[in-house]
DNA sequence: TCTGGGGTCCTAGGACCC
DNA sequence: TCTGGGGTCCTAGGACCC
């Protein structure tokens, strides 16, 4: 028996953090809509964060690009404005967006902040699925005043390269028929999952277009490049048999980390970034609900150099305790001294839930008295706000860690 | 005044076991 | 003298996404 095709949709927000806060300044008042002028959402330069994180057409138009210093943007756009981002307003904006959606269907996947799959393949009634994405284009702009793209395909990927057509506020169709002339004409840069490093790779093989990648031998691009070979020329060719995941997820990791804003070099100084990381990363580990069986600590050198070292619990924790403990032995194997720090990380990985670990023949005294101490901390944070209640050790690190949004 | 921060997934080598 | 091979777990690093 055949199997329905099935029905999807894209939605991607135009420009979403430029428009985002383009209206929460209109809405407080302020007349220019920064939308209409050469315009970005950027990091902070004194921080050493200053790249542009969303661009207006404006500023596209004179050669902005998203992940550019903002030093490159204004050589190229003189004029131009940038503005601090707001991730508390995006996510409210995000799920504004959300519950419009969820009157179309029930699967939903969140891909990202300003992107969501839908999956319309129950839900069309009489009305075909173009229709619905007109709708919803026409409805997100009214309701909510920013536009969005929306790809019409039947999978995911081609839903996804549709909504990447021609921007902004438009609605796209990438159907089997059309995947020669709508796609196999662009640059192979433009497929998706196909990135800087893989791209030159490809042009030493004459590839230039999506086309030309379609056109190779399945067998030739696993053989060169393996697993993510087969998934590029699978692209190439539009198929995609991934579903949309529209079960919320626990995540598989949680990590924190920050760029200082200067390069540090004594081994205390990086204990105390740490610790303040740690915090953060415990206190949403336990949010979750959920414990972590291995620790991550991450350093950036001057050079922009990564390492990383990693190392499994003796058992699972959710314990900011245990879990700088592990940090700081990973730092003491990995730390050469006399190097200049640019970035320190943390994250912890192979998250399980609570209830899954079988609670304990194991625990000792101590881990249980610090697990009150934090629930304690956690109960505090939660009412009074996150940076309410800080302890001894890390208030110098405060000064070089600017406490973040959790 | 160069170059964010949050993720997921994959690869490859070594240890260890049978 | 010769010197397996399959499987799993652990770790470091890298590619890619938004």
């Amino acid at each position: 028996m055949e199997k329905k095709q099935r029905q999807i949709l894209h939605v991607d927000v135009n420009n979403a953090f430029l428009s985002w806060t383009a209206l929460d300044r209109l809405n407080q008042g302020e007349k220019i809509d920064i939308r209409e002028i050469e315009a970005v959402i950027g990091g902070d330069e004194s921080k050493r964060s200053g790249i542009v994180l969303a661009k207006s057409m404006k500023a596209k138009r004179k050669g902005v690009y998203t992940g550019e210093t903002l030093y490159q943007a204004r050589l190229k756009c003189p004029n131009l404005q940038v503005f601090k981002g707001d991730y508390k307003s995006y996510r409210k904006h995000s799920n504004d967006l959300y519950k419009i959606l969820l009157q179309y269907t029930e699967k939903i996947e969140r891909f990202s902040i300003d992107e969501c799959f839908l999956d319309m393949t129950d839900y069309l009634g009489n009305d075909t699925l173009i229709n619905k994405a007109y709708e919803i284009n026409r409805r997100v702009k009214k309701e909510l005043g920013f536009t969005v793209n929306v790809g019409v395909a039947h999978n995911k990927l081609l839903a996804k390269m549709a909504s990447d057509f021609t921007k902004p506020d438009r609605v796209h169709t990438l159907l089997e028929e059309e995947i020669p002339s709508k796609m196999w004409t662009l640059p192979v840069s433009e497929l998706f999952m196909l990135g800087k490093k893989t791209l030159p790779k490809l042009y030493n093989m004459r590839i230039k277009t999506i086309g030309d990648l379609a056109k190779q031998e399945r067998i030739d691009m696993i053989k060169k490049f393996g697993k993510h070979g087969l998934l590029m020329w699978e692209y190439s060719n539009g198929i995609d048999n991934s579903e949309v995941n529209y079960l919320e997820e626990k995540p598989k990791g949680i990590g924190n980390s920050v760029t200082l804003p200067r390069d540090i070099c004594s081994k205390e100084e990086i204990e105390k970034v740490l610790l303040t990381l740690t915090e953060q990363v415990a206190y949403r580990l336990r949010r979750y609900n959920m414990y972590a069986n291995v620790v991550n600590v991450q350093l950036r050198t001057k050079d922009f150099k990564d390492f990383s070292h990693q190392k499994k619990l003796i058992s699972p924790t959710s314990n900011t305790k245990n879990i700088y403990d592990l940090a700081k032995e990973l730092l003491n194997e990995m730390y050469k001294k006399g190097t200049f720090i640019r970035l320190v990380g943390l994250r912890v990985d192979n998250l399980i839930e609570k209830d899954e670990m079988q609670l304990s023949l194991f625990t000792n005294e101590e881990d249980k008295k610090q697990e009150k101490l934090d629930k304690v901390v956690d109960e505090l944070k939660n009412k009074y706000g996150y940076s309410s209640i800080t302890r001894a050790g890390k208030l110098n690190s405060e000064e070089i860690v600017r406490l973040k949004d959790v």
